[in-house]
DNA sequence: ACGCATTAAATTGCACACAATTAAATAGTG
DNA sequence: CACTATTTAATTGTGTGCAATTTAATGCGT
């Protein structure tokens, strides 16, 4: 009996066995099953994630985001923006080194939180898998993630 | 010794607890990690994948490519206008349905297929992990996906 | 203090994703 | 056959991602 796939040249390039695609398509999925429950809140899946690092730490500037994120300011500038006049953070230059905006919560932002909480608990079960399945798959999702990314460094 | 995270209501919105953001940050680092390698093809990452799909099977509509890649029209037409365009592929209306566009290869796109060979076992070493590893992630990732997508039918 | 490299955001341009709507063709029903 | 419902793409509008460039501020070596 043969392994699941054919002959070598051919199954390489079959997107069933693609683990890049599983990755794309799942990471697809779950911006759309965020997406009903954050728009009562009316964010969208980017700006949820911005707003949980910012309940983690208020007064952050768009480069520490950026980090914890992986975003850059192209992707970070108008999406904030978007927060700022949407009225849930606040941005300012930093008085004492102006290159730096820092990035705070308004009463509203802070207040979102309580809402928010809900979400994950929710969006946990429609993965349906248990929280040990899910922190094994997200341990080795870094894994994968980190050595991608010290792949796309070495390269430079 | 109490487990990874804090107490219960402010480690759910912790992010390096989030089974979501590591695919979704594994997912954006995948498609940075294909970008220099598909750019000598003229590829981005989503079109990369519309070729895999047309290598598997040529003359598919837009709806079967969608549902392979859980894309829609809004998407794909621009993207297949473009792969057209590129001299990649060809887009005609079916003679016997004309509510369907199939979607052909050109010489071109069939011949890009052997240089995209390679891609695939470029990118498993950057996973760094083993077939076998990389097979039980992809499964794993498939039924969260799966779950994921039952669970927003579901919704409506 | 001067000049140059570095750093942080913002900007520009392109290509997705996806919700919502539209347009056209086909299928199904009485 | 007429009529409505369904199906398929295309279109429209919003919001990312990201490469590349620009602008402004800071750091650093002489």
């Amino acid at each position: 009996m043969k392994p699941t796939s054919g002959n070598a040249p051919d199954s390489l390039l079959k997107l069933e066995n693609f683990l890049c695609f599983a990755i794309y398509s799942t990471a697809n999925a779950v911006t759309r099953a965020y997406q009903p429950r954050l728009a009562v809140l009316g964010l969208t899946y980017p700006q949820y994630l911005v707003m949980v690092v910012l309940w983690e730490r208020e007064n952050q500037t768009v480069k520490s985001i950026g980090e914890k994120l992986s975003l850059d300011s192209g992707t970070l500038t108008p999406l904030l923006k978007r927060l700022e006049s949407a009225g849930l953070i606040t941005r300012r230059r930093d008085t004492v080194d102006e290159r730096q905006v820092l990035i705070g919560l308004t009463d509203e932002g802070r207040a979102a939180r309580r809402r928010a909480e809900a979400i994950p608990i929710a969006i946990g079960k429609a993965f349906g898998c248990t929280l040990g399945e899910a922190n094994d798959l997200r341990a080795e999702l870094i894994t994968v993630r980190d050595n991608l990314i010290a792949s796309i460094d070495k390269a430079k």
